[in-house]
RNA sequence: CGGGGCGUGGCGCAGCCCGGUUAGCGCGCCUGCUUUGGGAGCAGGAAGUCGGAGGUUCGAAUCCUCUCGCCCCGACCA
């Protein structure tokens, strides 16, 4: 591609709407353009960096026997009524509507419709397991879209499903498909690790998630050095209690005017954290429940709901709140709150002497001791596991790290076949429900993660693997003719040779040209001017490493050639 | 949805608080000449309904009301 005849516009300074490095990079570099909140247009280098992962995730799961379908980006509302996530998606799901005012999802991903599909076209045990998977645009209404193609509305997803017979078919492919992972991610010069996941709204029992380390991450992982791994929701571990020999006192009532959170009434009453329980109130299935943890802690929502074996657990909206307690938002407390279950963590049951809610404005209790002045209905580990606390593994102290999720694998088992009738007929003659496994992978995000965490103050430094093109030629002066004459038969040659090459002959200023050359990024540069010429030699320079070697022109492409074998 | 911030030529910003002629600056863009090994120089030039609507005023980028859009934090979330 001749960048004199290209779309590459590239910008000297960052753009005022961008926060983290990938989105800033891509935006001045000209590979992505806002359309909107969210919503992207890829530009000519941006639409090949994409293909190139795309293409490696296509290599992979075609390798591991996956089949490649297309399903439609609409899909009607009957479907995710089906199942129930018509109402269970919540928000996220985009709805549209047609001329009869017929309500269809734009598909955030496909479990309904690849389910129907199999369910009506296979029917015999015969014909498992498969995997069908498509490449394709996704729509996800975003409460919060963020750092460009991180987190977009509209993004492109590679997504798989599976069949089975029984599970030890669908542990056979979940496996490949992991591996499938390990290699796309690897192909694509990725630091990454693959990590426990909860199941969350798509379901199922069992699930790994692709952690592309990153500060700019928006996932927290836990890991531990005996190998354990996981995001923070789902992970285990044991929290350091504080032991607490005092003696209990009387239950008392004091005043905490305005004092609405943690830190403000610890701070008020001198009391640590760790000596005050937080209350908070849920809806689990439109149920309302009371949940205990520690002050200094946070709750785990999804242990919440393993807990409470509910589907859905969100905060209670304050309205509900208010007539639960009698008090606005922050009073909230287990002290008399009767009617509704209450849940602990396992780190309230040995304290005593407590601050909570009074359930009143303004109002605490302290010296308050579970189990005495108030019931507690369970206790469950609903705590958020952080650093420091020990691994349940190993008794290790956890460390953890911050990721952006590229892909999430699920064991679904059968919670979208039965919910939709899709049944084969087994061995036994008798009619089952599919067992399936889905596997996600979000090929726009995984262009950012690689520009996350390949680039330097000068710009890009694109991985050969994925690069949009492997080899920049830049003229410094256009107006030698000499020069100009050998780029193109270079540029020729090249591409004959099956380099993909983008070749800088704008008529501009040496200095713009090296400075756009590093912040596009491609690996090697191949810089050709008189200064070279004169002894006979273009040279060639790696992004990555600054490494630069002069080739003799009679032996360009071989040279350049080699130089990329060992960037390979 | 709650909190905060921002919308002024293509990009980055100033001006607004304290209303007053032709709305500035840097980069970019166009023409010409000179340049070309790390964002060139000189000369000339084009380009802005100051996000939109309404209002106050003799007069609004500036003040008021409403509205739309964008960003950040939070809540939420494959």
């Amino acid at each position: 591609m001749r960048w004199s005849k290209a779309l590459i516009p590239t910008h000297k300074e960052d753009p005022s709407d961008a926060e983290t490095t990938s989105h800033k990079l891509m935006l001045r570099s000209g590979y992505i353009r806002k359309l909107t909140s969210g919503v992207y247009n890829y530009l000519p280098l941006g639409r090949r960096a994409l293909l190139k992962v795309e293409a490696i995730v296509r290599e992979e799961m075609d390798a591991v026997g996956c089949q490649e379908i297309l399903m439609p980006v609409l899909s009607p509302s009957e479907l995710w009524k089906e199942t129930g996530r018509w109402d269970v998606y919540g928000k996220e799901l985009w709805r549209v509507r047609d001329r009869n005012s017929r309500e269809f999802a734009l598909g955030p991903t496909h479990e309904e419709v690849v389910t129907d599909i199999v369910r009506n076209e296979v029917r015999s045990y015969r014909e498992l397991p498969f995997t069908l998977y498509q490449i394709q645009t996704k729509f996800r209404d975003e409460l919060r879209p963020r750092f460009g193609i991180v987190r977009s509305r509209e993004f492109l997803m590679k997504d798989a499903y599976s069949f089975h017979r029984d599970e030890e078919s669908l542990d056979e492919t979940y496996k490949s498909i992991c591996d499938a992972y390990t290699r796309i991610f690897e192909r694509c010069s990725l630091t990454f690790r693959p990590v426990e996941a909860a199941t969350g709204a798509i379901g199922g029992s069992h699930s790994h998630e692709f952690m592309v380390l990153s500060d700019t991450g928006e996932s927290e992982i836990i890991v531990c050095e005996c190998g354990y791994a996981a995001t923070d929701e789902r992970a285990e571990g044991a929290v350091d209690p504080h032991p607490c020999d005092e003696a209990p006192g009387e239950m008392e009532r004091v005043d905490t005017p305005g004092m609405k959170t943690i830190e403000q009434v610890s701070e008020f009453l001198g009391i640590e954290p760790h000596k005050l329980v937080k209350t908070i109130i849920y809806e689990a299935d439109g149920r309302t429940v009371a949940a205990l943890v520690r002050g200094d802690r946070e709750i785990n929502e999804a242990k919440l709901s393993m807990a409470l074996k509910a589907d859905l657990v969100v905060p209670a909206p304050p309205d509900v709140i208010e007539k639960l307690t009698g008090a606005p938002v922050g009073f909230a407390g287990p002290v008399g709150l009767d009617g509704i279950d209450v849940i602990a963590d396992h780190t309230v049951e040995p304290l005593v002497n407590v601050v909570v809610g009074g359930n009143a404005q303004d109002v605490h209790l302290k010296n308050v001791k579970p189990g005495r002045d108030f019931k507690v209905t369970a206790f469950h580990d609903i705590v958020l596991v952080r650093k420091g606390d020990r691994c349940a593994r190993c008794g290790a102290e956890l460390n953890s790290f911050r990721g952006i999720e590229v892909s999430q694998a699920f064991k679904l088992g059968t919670k979208y076949s039965s919910g939709m009738n899709a049944t084969f007929l087994d061995e036994d003659g008798v009619a089952k429900p599919f067992i399936m496994g889905c596997y996600g992978l979000g090929v726009s995000r995984t262009v950012a993660a690689i520009i996350e965490q390949h680039n330097d103050k000068d710009g890009i430094v694109w991985p050969l693997s994925v690069a949009p093109f492997a080899v920049e030629i830049l003229v410094v002066s256009m107006k030698s003719e000499e020069c100009t004459t050998l780029a193109d038969t270079l540029y020729t040659d090249l591409k004959t040779a099956g380099v993909e090459v983008l070749y800088d002959d704008r008529d501009d200023s040496a200095g713009v040209k090296f400075k756009d050359a590093d912040l596009v990024g491609m690996p090697l540069r191949v810089t050709i001017g008189a200064r070279g010429l004169k002894s006979g030699v273009v040279e060639a320079r790696v992004r990555k490493t600054g490494e630069v070697s002069e080739i003799p022109v009679d032996d360009a492409v071989q040279g350049i050639l080699h130089i990329l074998e060992t960037l390979r």
